[in-house]
RNA sequence: GCCACUGUAGCUCAGUUGGCAGAGCGGCUGAUUCGUAAUCAGCAGGUCGGGGGUUCAAGUCCCUCCAGUGGCUCCA
């Protein structure tokens, strides 16, 4: 009996029934084999030792496919699973998935030491040189329940097996056993570039209530050479870590007395200060009226805005004249109450009220994270009150703004569309009709994005903006929630066309999100090189020699007259010097003013990263600074 | 909050089996007046994260608290 193979160049090959995957395609292209680590069988990935039984369009997997790279991370699981289990034989594997980074696998057992992790090390280096072969072997539902019968976690996953479901095992040399779909690499050589990244406590998902379980995360690359680029490529993003650069620009800086609390430092401020105009400027276009409202609020207050109840663990509390007040975590109450202070009529909507002001939420301090997770945090937050038929119109004014935004800053983002979760308030047409109006909203900007379904707020659904930092970890930055609750529980009315009473839907959002958490991100995005307009010192104004330092002194003067923030360098050291540390201070702009410009009445510029400079007249070069800060240009 | 780990000068880091606390950069002072990423010299700067314990003796060993790092949970 013959089967007919379709290869992705559309050859056809007939072979033996029973040949395996991975003899067909060294047949097929024998050059190119040596790179293959599995196949598709009909789009459905299997091992390369897989034997063939019906004709099929078959493919091979390499470690360039996604398909690919997730089957090494997973192998890379089972041969840490295989490790853990020679060093710590009492440890009971759970499961061991790839991820978006590498893969990880999770153990009942014992917290893990870093003595643990070193000979699990060791172990693994032993099973790569011993280029130990990995192989599938189906089994009967009973006798998988015995192989496995003193680990509960792998029986709980076969008990959740469907009935006809073929269980399948998989070895990786002759001791090691997994419960596994498949498939694997042929042999553990494949897995040379195997790093552990870390250990840590984890939840079990499967079963909820239960005790911790470890996890080990790790990384794999088939070679040891992928894996240096890979580190090599870590290392250069840490160099970019906000917690770094934002201490050594002087752009802000944390104290221990005051953890979760990022302290301004007057660069900083100066950056807070731009973004904030930046934001205001679209606020006047888009219709906002700004307000302030005050910091702590009554309890009463959170009681009617349903905080008291969803919230009250995340917030600061305060007693005043035996009154429980609450330090406001977000600025919805302030809003309610504006909204309410009088009679409101339908001509006053959309009603749009921003305010910026400093938010206090208390976190668990094992979350805590530079920038990108605090304490005291300040939103570009608005409150839009509006009819259900200004709902769409405004949700794509504020699409049309989040991409204008993030474009300025040249940072990629995704959306993500969070829908109605179990026990929310409200009745299900509403929250259908505003999905859906969302989602098509979301798919005209044709930005990615994916929806979470049951993930939304118990109030309604909600849109989201993802950013990512320099090591690859996703942030939340952006949010627009629709709220049909809040309106109700502050009784809030406007008297509509029709002489009626009516209750208006709260838009709550933000665009950048915190200034905190953002610029947090962008300090790593642009790795402390400022954009013109926002960094804290715009140009440098370098004297060759004490000579030239009232003309330069002159000039910085003429460049502060045209709002540039300029200043003069008056150190006694080399011009190379102060050459360097302008640039380590990443200053866009330095001006070297020597006896040759005093003459000719030049400037000489050197860009920030820039090799050499190129001669300008003065006026020519205030214009250009004056042109690229006004325009919010990128680079300098 | 949970698990593991880390904490020596402003920063980056040395510091033998427990035996007198160091370097580079930065800072200050002086000299130097220099043409696009580091001029030279001198000086100052540390309750070795805090507290407790073991020891003749603790930066080093033990306990505890604080802060941080990587994850988890939660979240902008």
């Amino acid at each position: 009996m013959e089967v007919e193979l379709t290869l992705p160049d559309g050859t056809r090959l007939r072979v033996p029934l029973g040949t395996r995957a991975g003899d067909v395609l060294r047949r097929w292209k024998p050059q190119e084999a040596h790179a293959f680590l599995a196949a598709t069988l009909d789009g459905q990935p299997i091992d390369l030792e897989r034997p063939i039984e019906r004709s099929a369009r078959l493919a091979p997997l390499t470690f360039e496919d996604r398909a690919g790279r997730d089957i090494v991370q997973h192998s890379a699981a089972h041969l840490v699973a295989k490790a853990l289990l020679e060093v710590v034989p009492a440890a009971r594997p759970t499961h061991g998935p790839p991820t978006d980074e590498g893969f990880y696998y999770d153990f009942d057992v014992r917290p893990l030491t870093l003595e643990d992790l070193d000979r699990i090390r060791a172990n693994i280096r032993m099973s790569v040189e011993a280029k130990e072969p990995f192989h599938r072997k189906d089994l009967r539902r009973s006798e998988a329940e015995a192989t496995f019968a003193s680990n509960p976690h792998k029986l709980r996953y076969l008990a959740a097996a469907k009935p006809g479901e073929t269980i399948s095992v998989y070895y990786t040399g002759d001791q090691f056993v997994d419960l596994c779909r498949g498939p694997h690499v042929p042999d553990t050589s494949w897995l040379e570039g195997t790093y552990i990244l870390g250990q840590s406590a984890v939840v079990s998902e499967t079963t909820p209530g239960t005790p911790m379980l470890q996890r080990i995360r790790g990384v794999a690359f088939p070679t040891r050479h992928l894996l240096d680029e890979y580190l090599k490529m870590r290392k250069e993003a840490e160099a970019r870590d906000h917690r770094i650069l934002g201490p050594r620009l002087g752009l802000f800086t944390f104290l221990d007395e005051i953890p979760g609390f990022p302290v301004w430092l007057p660069n900083g401020t100066i950056v807070i200060r731009e973004l904030e105009r930046f934001a205001r400027e679209r606020l006047e276009k888009d219709g906002y009226v700004e307000v302030r409202t005050p910091l702590l609020f009554p309890q009463s207050v959170y009681e009617e805005s349903g905080h008291w109840e969803h919230y009250r663990e995340n917030m600061f509390l305060s007693t005043i004249d035996e009154r429980t007040f609450g330090w406001k975590p977000m600025n919805c109450p302030g809003a309610m109450l504006i909204f309410r202070s009088r009679a409101r009529s339908y001509r006053e909507l959309p009603l749009r009220l921003a305010e910026f002001a400093p938010l206090h939420r208390y976190e668990a301090s094992g979350t805590l994270h530079g920038l990108t997770r605090v304490r005291e945090l300040v939103q570009d937050d608005a409150h839009l009150f509006v009819t259900e038929e200004d709902v769409a119109a405004e949700m794509r004014k504020l699409l049309d703004w989040i991409r204008d935004a993030y474009a300025v800053f040249r940072l990629d983002y995704t959306y993500e569309l969070s829908t109605r979760p179990a026990g929310s308030l409200g009745n299900e047409e509403d929250w259908n009709r505003a999905e859906a109006t969302l989602e098509s909203l979301l798919r005209a900007t044709g930005v990615p994005f994916r929806i979470s379904a049951g993930e939304g707020a118990f109030y309604g659904p909600k849109i989201d903006i993802h950013v990512r930092d320099s090591l690859g970890r996703a942030w939340q930055t952006g949010t627009i929630q629709l709220d049909f609750q809040i309106p109700r529980r502050f009784h809030l009315e406007y008297q509509g066309a029709d002489g009626q009473m009516h209750t208006p839907i709260v838009i709550h959002r933000t665009i950048l999100g915190t200034w905190e958490r953002f610029f947090g991100v962008f300090l790593e995005h642009c790795a402390g090189r400022l954009p013109p307009w926002l960094a804290p010192v715009q140009v440098r104004v370098l004297p060759v020699t004490e000579a030239q330092m009232s003309a330069a002194k002159g000039y910085a003067d003429e460049l502060l007259r045209e709002g540039i923030r300029a200043e003069v360098s008056d150190t006694s050291e080399t011009l190379p010097k102060r050459i360097r540390s302008a640039e380590v201070e990443r200053i866009p702009y330095m001006v070297v003013i020597g006896e040759k410009e005093i003459a000719d009445g030049s400037v000489s510029v050197r860009t920030r990263g820039e090799k050499g400079s190129r001669s300008a007249s003065r006026a020519e070069f205030v214009a250009r600074v004056v042109e690229r800060a006004r325009t919010r240009a990128f680079e300098p």
